[in-house]
DNA sequence: TTTTCCATGTAACTCGTTACATGATTTC
DNA sequence: GAAATCATGTAACGAGTTACATGGAAAA
């Protein structure tokens, strides 16, 4: 469902084919979303079955062909409504990644400092990842400062975890 | 992956049934862990053949029989090595719930602020229910502590999101 | 000349959920 | 007497991923 918002938002700002629109999604918002190729193409299928886009078949010189997607009066509808439905609801994920947090303690005090750097050092990558990705226009940067945002305080906490673990006794 | 390790975690500490561990997990742990029973059981079943656990039926009276699931060596070898793994890694989940803030200035601002203020009260919500979580014993508490921690961060971030853009023109 | 890019898809599979089935037993 | 609790499961479904197929064109 949010992917399909994503893929109407997308779509309404303007239209394109689905090569491009998985290209921008797996590039350029990479950090903060994951939709693969095949999943959008069925999407996008499953959409202009609904009505929602127009299909428009168009073909340079010998390439393969291009199917442009263009958001119909009902798509817009849809994209309003999945968005308010979107932006009133709020649900964490649970059992994110830290199910092994809650058994740190079964293992030896040093190896489970090791590790958690280990954890330490892959969450900086991430953030570096971030801090690299392009500027986008309007909210949808909001997007990106979002998983900035939550990727800082993540850090904040693993940091508390560990110092708090390093003064306690083994 | 995670619901393994979390079976096996919860199976080492003192060998159950799986009724009272999905109670367990559905009740004192909903706030942060998402394990259905069919699940459980599917997952019991498959950590059975796997030969982690040991399997052992009893009947009281004519009440429905128990199968009694305790830890194997290769259980518990299994568990730290899924552990280990678990907790040298770290992967933010992409495409949580904020898509729609994504395209927020599709949208009339009054009504965006509006629909805004729908999910704070759903994150309040949220972590009231956390604050009521029982108690539990050593690094599990982290668990809760965390989902409290980005409960707290994510409405952070929310006010300021509310605030910024009550602050700017339509 | 081999790799990468363009552009679309299909098929098989994994993982998890929902809804349902069963049947005795305690509680209201 | 009806409903909730105990205790285990099955079957059907849904959403998404991986791996694969195709075939020309541009770049290395």
């Amino acid at each position: 469902m949010e992917r399909i918002l994503l893929l109407l938002g997308l779509l309404r700002q303007h239209a394109t084919h689905g090569y491009e629109l998985t290209a921008f999604v797996e590039g350029a918002m990479s950090a903060c979303v994951d939709l693969k190729k095949p999943t959008a193409y069925f999407l996008l299928d499953k959409m202009a079955a609904s009505g929602w886009v127009m299909v428009q078949e168009t073909r340079e010189g010998n390439r393969p062909p291009r199917k442009t997607y263009s958001l119909t009066t009902s798509g817009e509808a849809e994209f309003q409504r999945l968005l308010r439905i979107n932006l009133a609801a709020f649900s964490l994920p649970k059992l994110s990644n830290d199910i092994g947090i809650a058994f740190v303690d079964a293992i030896d005090k040093a190896e489970a400092l090791a590790l958690l750097q280990t954890r330490r050092e892959h969450l900086l990558t991430q953030m570096n990842q971030t801090q690299h990705a392009p500027q986008h226009a309007g909210s949808l940067q909001l997007l990106i400062e979002h998983q900035q945002y939550v990727l800082n305080s993540e850090l904040a906490w693993l940091d508390t975890v560990i110092l708090r673990m390093s003064q306690v006794a083994t």
